[in-house]
DNA sequence: ATGAAAGCGCTAACAA
DNA sequence: TTGTTAGCGCTTTCAT
C-alpha cells in the first residue's frame, strides 16, 4: 500500500505538504503543488480512508436512514438513494444505507463510533420517536419531512401546500367551479405525517380564492366505488377531482368508468403521487410528482453546509412541478 | 469522546485487555471481563470506526453496488438492498451505498481507501466490464449473477435452470402435454445475462423428460398480442406456458383473454418473475418467485466466510421456491 | 511557503 | 492471564 511518506519521498517534499496540497488548507507554490500531484499520479496514492478519520475527525461518509414499512412507494425510495448517493460523491463523501428497523440504537451507533459525520432521516413521522435523540446528537442531520414541531430541526419536502394549490389551480384554469379532493386514509390525517393537512390546506384556500366549490374527502383504501357515487350524489356539479392517495388513484379511474364518467370529458382528474403511477393509469394522469431527486440533492447540499459551519434554514419546501396528462380537460358546458 | 483508555482506567486493566475483551481474540478471566464490560457500560464507551479501520485493518464496512439501468425491477432491488444491510448488521458489518454509475473506478476506490473490507456486485453481465477489475482487486467479492467466466469469482443467485424445471413439472403433474416458453427479448439472449439461457434448459429438458411436446419464444416486449396469435395458432394443442418476461406478463394473459382463452379453464400460465407482479395480474399468476432476501442473506455469509478466510464455494444456486395461485390448473380433456 | 513532530484511538506483537 | 508499547496513516499545530 503506498501512503502519504512515499508520496512525499517522491516529490522531496514533506508528509504535510503532500496533506496540504491534497486538502487546499495551507497556500502551496504552484511548483510544489505540480510535483506533489505528479507523484500522486505515478504512485497510485489513495489516502487512508480510517486514518483520514481518525487524524481529520471526519469520516467524509453520510447515513441514509430508508424507511421499511408497508405503504411506502418503494421505486420513490431508491430514487431518493440514488439521488443523494450521487449528490454526496458530487461533494466527495459515500453514503451508509440504514434501515429504520434499526432504530435510534442505529443513530447512536454510527454517531458515537465516528463512522458518519452527517445524517438524512427519511419517512418522518408528525411524532416521530427519533426527534428526541436526533435533537441531542449533535449529528448534523437532515429529515425528509415535516413533524409536529420542527423547531431546531432541519427538514427538506415537497411543498405539499402548493402541490395542493397547483392541482386547483390548474382545474380553475380550465373553467373548473366545482371540486372535490380524495385524501389519505383519515388515521393519516391524525397520526402520521403532516403533509395530509397540508395539501388540504392548500386545496380549500385556492378553491376558495377561485371563488369554487369545494369538497375533502379522506378515503379508505378500497373505497373507490363507494367515494365515487358519494361525490356524484353529493356534489352534481362536481367536475374535477384531486386525488392524493396512492392506492386509490387506479381504483377511481376504474369506478368513474363504471359509473359511465368519462375523464376528462364528463371529469378532469389530477394527482399528487409519483410520476410512475400517474403514467401507468388507465388514463394517464396530469400530477404533481414527488420531486425525489431534487429532495435528495437538496437534502445532501443542506448538510455539506451544515458540515463546514454555514447556518441554513430550518425548513425547505421544494416547489411541485406539474406534468400534464390526458385526464384534465376544459369543462364543458351542458 | 469515551475512549478505550478511559475504560481501561475505571476497570483497573491496561488498554489491550480492554481491546481483547471486546474482541475475544484472548481469553480474559471472567472477572475481569466483567469489570470491563461494567466500564464499558458506566461510561457509555463505543470504539472508534477510523481509529479500528486503521490498527485492524478491518473497516467492518461492506459495499454494496447496485444497478441503475431501465428494466430492472426497482423494488426487488431494494428487497435486496435491505436484506444486506439486515444480514451484514448480524454480523456486525455495516453497509456503504455505491451506483452502478460510479463504475470500476467507484470499485478501486473504496478498495484503495480501505473503505470497505468486501464488496457485493449486483446485476453482473455475461460480459461484465467490472470483472478484470474485480479479478485483480483482491477484496472479498459476491456477484449476484453469473458472467460468462466465473472461475476464480464467488457467484449467487436463482437456480434458474431449476426455475424453468419447476414451472414444467408443475405443468406436467396438472396433466398438461404441450407447453410453450415465452422468454425475455432476443437481445437478453445474446448480451446480457447467463440466466436467460439456462431458464430454457431447464424448460427444454424438463419437457423432453416428461415427453411433453415443447416451444421456445424468446420475445419482445410489447408483443403480446402476436405472440398469442402465433402459438395458438402453431402450437393448437397448446395448454401451459411458462412466462419469463417481466413486461409481457400482464399483457400477454390480457392477450389470451381478449383471444377467448380463459385462465386457467383453457391454458394454465406459470411464471418467473417478482411475486409482486405475479400477484397483480388479472388473474393471480402461479410463479416461481426471485428469492431476493435470501439471496441477499447468502451473498453476505458468503462473504462473511470470506473475510475470515474460508473457502466458499465459486457458485452458489439458490433454490426456485414456487407459489401456486389462480392460474394453473389440471388440463381439462376436450 | 514548507518542515518536524505530536497526536488521533485503537490493535497486536512482544514480554512477563 | 495481563501489561507495555510500537505502530496503523493521516492531519495539524508549532516552528522556521
Amino acid at each position: 500500500m503506498v501512503k502519504i511518506t512515499d508520496v512525499a519521498r517522491r516529490a522531496g517534499v514533506s508528509p504535510s505538504t503532500v496533506s496540504y496540497a491534497l486538502s487546499g488548507k495551507r497556500p502551496i507554490s504552484e511548483e510544489t503543488r505540480q510535483r506533489v500531484e505528479d507523484a500522486i499520479r505515478e504512485l497510485g496514492y489513495r489516502p487512508h480512508a480510517g486514518a483520514r478519520a481518525l487524524a481529520g475527525r471526519r469520516s467524509n461518509v453520510l447515513a441514509l436512514v430508508v424507511p421499511l414499512r408497508a405503504g411506502i412507494h418503494v421505486p420513490t425510495v431508491m430514487r431518493f438513494a440514488v439521488s443523494v448517493v450521487t449528490t454526496a460523491r458530487r461533494h466527495d463523501h459515500d453514503v451508509l444505507l440504514l434501515t429504520q428497523e434499526e432504530g435510534a440504537d442505529g443513530l447512536t451507533r454510527v454517531a458515537d463510533t465516528a463512522l458518519v459525520d452527517a445524517l438524512i432521516v427519511m419517512d418522518v413521522q408528525l411524532d416521530d420517536p427519533r426527534l428526541p435523540l436526533l435533537r441531542t446528537l449533535d449529528l448534523p442531520t437532515v429529515l425528509i419531512g415535516f413533524p409536529a414541531s420542527p423547531q431546531g430541526l432541519t427538514c427538506v419536502d415537497l411543498d405539499f401546500r402548493a402541490a395542493g394549490e397547483a392541482c386547483v389551480e390548474h382545474l380553475a384554469r380550465l373553467g373548473h367551479r366545482s371540486v372535490a379532493l380524495i385524501g389519505s386514509p383519515p388515521e393519516v390525517y391524525v397520526r402520521r405525517t403532516a403533509f395530509a393537512q397540508r395539501v388540504v390546506q392548500g386545496f380549500t384556500d385556492a378553491a376558495d380564492r377561485s371563488g369554487m366549490s369545494s369538497s375533502v374527502h379522506p378515503c379508505e383504501t378500497g373505497a373507490a366505488r363507494e367515494v365515487a357515487e358519494q361525490l356524484l350524489r353529493e356534489q352534481p356539479a362536481l367536475t374535477g377531482v384531486v386525488v392524493h392517495n396512492e392506492a386509490l388513484l387506479g381504483p377511481l379511474v376504474d369506478a368513474f368508468a363504471d359509473l359511465g364518467l368519462r375523464v376528462p370529458a364528463d371529469l378532469s382528474v389530477t394527482a399528487i403521487c409519483p410520476d410512475e403511477l400517474a403514467e401507468s393509469a388507465r388514463v394517464p394522469i396530469t400530477s404533481v410528482t414527488l420531486p425525489t431527486a431534487e429532495v435528495g440533492e437538496r437534502a445532501v447540499e443542506l448538510l455539506m453546509k451544515k458540515l463546514d459551519g454555514t447556518a441554513v434554514p430550518e425548513s425547505t419546501l421544494v416547489p411541485p412541478r406539474m406534468t400534464e396528462r390526458a385526464s384534465t380537460g376544459r369543462r364543458t358546458v351542458t
